[in-house]
This record gives C-alpha cells, sequence and structure tokens, in this order.
DNA sequence: GCTACATAGTGAAGTCACTTCACGATATGC
DNA sequence: GCATATCGTGAAGTGACTTCACTATGTAGC
C-alpha cells in the first residue's frame, strides 16, 4: 500500500501539492470565520454585505445569483442583518414585487471595519514580498483556479 | 473610495493576492464538495473516513479531537457512516467506556476511491509542472499556510 | 474496599446555512 | 384582459455544528 511504485511518476509530490492547498483553504477559512466573528457576524451574512459593499443595491433575487445561493435563502440572512441594523429593504422604485436592499449607515461602518482587516491581514501576509515575488505568486494561484474551474 | 492614495505602498496588490487565495479556497471547497457527493458522501463524514484511513481505528473522543470538533458531533457524524455501511463501532479491548472506530471493508473501498479522485486531481493540476517549480510552490504554500498560522 | 473525581459516549434542545415546494402578489406578452 | 412568468416568503426538512445534563465506567487516595 506504501509502495513507492504504486503511482506514476511525480504524482506523490502533486498530491502533497494538493495537500496543502487544502490545508490552506482550511486555514483560511477558520481566519475569515474568526474574523467576522468578532464584528458578530458568520460568513454567509459577511458574504452577502461584501456583495452590496462592491456592487451597490441590488435586488434580492440578484443578491441570490450573485451569491449562488437560493432567493430563499437571502430572505433569511437578509432577516438577520435588518435585525441587527445593518441593511435596509426598500421598495423598487419600477417593480413592485421585488424589494432593493442596500447597507445602512452602521452596515457601511461594518463593511469599512471588514475590509481594513483584510488589508492588514493582506499586509502582514504579503507585506514582506517584492512586486515580482508577488506577482509570480499570484500567477501561479490564478493557474490553478483557472484549471479547477475547467475542471468541473 | 477609490482613490490610489487611501493605501500604504503595495497594500492593493497584496489585497489582490488575499483575494485570489480567497477565491482558491471556495473553488477548491465547492470541488471536493462535489467529488465527495458524487460518491454519497459529505464533506464532513469524507473528513472522518479520511482520518481513519490514514490514523487507524480510534476512539471517538479521538476523532473530535482529531477533527477538531465535539465528542458529540462525532457521534452524529458515525451514526451517519455506520447506518451506510462505511464504519464500525467496535468495543474498546482496555477501556469499556470508549468505543473503537474502524473503516468497513466498505469503508475501506470507499476511501480508496476518495484517494484515487484526489490524486487525479492532483495529476490534472500539478501534472505538467517540473519537480522544481511544484517545490517551489508548495513552499511558497507553506509560508502562507505557516503565517496564517502564527496570526492567531 | 470505598469514596471522590475525571472521562467516554449519548439524549435533548438549539443555532446557522442551506434546500424544495407552495402560494399570494405583481409584472408582462399578446 | 388573461395566461404566464417572476419576486419574495411561509412551511418543512437536512446537515453540521454547539452546550448541557446524565449514565456508565475508569482511577486515585486513603
Amino acid at each position: 500500500m506504501k509502495s513507492l511504485h504504486d503511482m506514476p511518476e511525480g504524482t506523490a509530490s502533486a498530491s502533497v501539492s494538493l495537500d496543502r492547498l487544502f490545508e490552506l483553504a482550511e486555514v483560511l477559512g477558520a481566519m475569515m470565520a474568526r474574523g467576522v466573528a468578532e464584528r458578530g457576524l458568520t460568513t454567509a451574512r459577511a458574504g452577502l454585505l461584501w456583495a452590496l459593499l462592491h456592487d451597490g443595491p441590488m435586488t434580492q433575487r440578484t443578491l441570490a445569483a450573485r451569491l449562488g445561493v437560493t432567493p430563499r435563502n437571502v430572505t433569511g440572512l437578509l432577516d438577520a442583518l435588518q435585525a441587527d441594523g445593518l441593511v435596509a429593504r426598500e421598495a423598487h422604485p419600477s417593480d413592485r414585487r421585488a424589494t432593493l436592499v442596500s447597507l445602512t449607515e452602521k452596515g457601511r461602518t461594518v463593511t469599512a471595519a471588514l475590509r481594513g482587516g483584510r488589508n492588514s491581514m493582506a499586509a502582514e501576509l504579503f507585506g514582506d514580498m517584492t512586486a515580482t515575488q508577488l506577482e509570480a505568486f499570484q500567477g501561479g494561484l490564478e493557474v490553478v483556479i483557472e484549471r479547477l474551474r475547467a475542471m468541473r
């Protein structure tokens, strides 16, 4: 079972790299969950706020599509965020079925803090790299991401 | 809000790299969830099987520690895995409070398939890299993982 | 030996993210 | 004007997790 000849050349070290990738995903996920929890959020709710920060006010339907989840799920997330005063549901100007969701003042404050945290995290992780190193690393990641997406 | 002078030198590109990292974590997670679902599993259950594959039969308590979850949670995961015939709960030889969990024949078959899938995924991702390139990439990942762990 | 205390697993109850299905309210095509 | 698609949400359910309480068993200390 542990023979070196069970696998084609190079598979073992490629598997180690993949293990590292999974490890990274795990650590990163835990990291983010913790950071976000410190501000009274969950990753799902933070993701929603993040979407609003980047793309501005949106319909719930659009939000669902952007997050890749069911519209029903968005309803639930918004209920919580609205109860915390982070988002507001307003009437859509031209479609009375739809709801326009936007960040409240408090929501903007919280997302700004999240962004700040993210930036200092990035600085701590990559701050001492040269622009060249950084670009190389980033390029490698992009290749991997690209291939992963192509794999489906 | 979008001024180039809001942040210290280099922060912007570091943030882009971090974004890539998060993107990678997301894609990788989705990928794994799908692969594992094709075999009738969830990531949590697959993680448990994986632990058993690597470290052999274990106590539920040990399993909980190894997975970083509550013992109670392990009970639930095992209930499902046992119902599917993938693991077996045996009496611990020396401690009558404890339960020894091990893979069944079917469990070994499934984990072998999972490992095969992982290996071919690794091959597809990294197969065309030279050993040198691979080592460089892996080294970069390890640095990042290390720093992330140190960050808590 | 017995008592005191720690440890292994599990029932009960609850949270969070997510889903499907059904339904009422509105928009839209013809 | 009417059929039909679309927007949001109630109801119900799943899976991964948690805490808390409880039973059964191991382990000291005396």
